[in-house]
DNA sequence: AGCATTTTGGTACTTTAGTATGAGCTAGTT
DNA sequence: AACTAGCTCATACTAAAGTACCAAAATGCT
């Protein structure tokens, strides 16, 4: 937002000078001057948008990436990871159970893990931590 | 976007008749040639970072909005959606009786009733559907 | 006012989730 | 070889979650 403000500021800023200095084209009435400046500023319209595609393509990468340094940074094991991407999508333990072909046991033991070190109660809150988090 | 483009050709409209009329209030000199066209390639190139981020910008967006005419479609009474925030932040049917003071057994029966409208099993799957239909 | 819907809450019950504990197995490390 | 950590699974238990059914207020609408 605030940034969007400083380039609109900047380019109303930018617009006033060009008009305040661009007199020189309006009273010299010089075609070709005008036509080199017209130019420019098509090639550099196109520089610019080429560029921003670039660098903003590069921001929004992280956003739709995934932390995994932070799985490490929680000390969540393998399967206990897997096991919460299981539960963010809804599953029962006995669901997660039959799809990684483990028991159900073996599920819960890996939710309890979990919450301990998600430092959540309910695999609904382990949801959301990790959602924050942007591990899932 | 096409809006974006309407409001900024009019915006660059406005200028250039506001400086056109108050040409011979500005005071004249002679500067460079070259000058004027490495303003003029600085601003086209702002415009051009400006648009472009304004247009990925918009893609973004629906990202983060919520379509509450799918909360009516979905025939979701007002309880039962505020229900299912406090579900998707991870509370329990009693936290929740606690924080919109009800009864646990009052959660119990909206969130009974959510997840058949839902049509969701577990609560962690209702907060799933509930997030690809951006409800919540 | 009358009707439909929502909201609230209860009881009784079943199912799922989660805890605690122990134990065997495997793979990598020292 | 001994050690550590992760994975697996089980039992037994407690705690939530969820279902079914019912019913009294509150609310909204015509």
């Amino acid at each position: 937002m605030k940034k969007t403000i400083i380039t609109f500021g900047l380019l109303i800023l930018s617009l006033l000078i060009l008009f305040q200095l661009s007199k020189y084209s309006f009273v010299s009435g010089d075609l070709e001057v005008e036509i080199v400046i017209a130019i420019v500023a098509i090639v550099f319209f196109i520089i610019g948008i080429y560029l921003n595609k670039r660098s903003l393509h590069q921001d929004r990468l992280p956003k739709g990436e995934l932390d995994l340094n932070k799985v490490k940074a929680l000390d969540l094991s393998h399967r206990e990871y897997e096991v919460l991407k299981e539960i963010s999508i809804g599953l029962s333990n006995k669901e997660i159970g039959e799809k990684l072909f483990l028991s159900e046991s073996t599920i819960k033991t890996h939710v309890s893990n979990l919450l301990v070190k998600l430092n959540a109660k309910r695999r609904t809150q382990a949801v959301q931590i990790a959602k924050e988090l942007r591990i899932i």
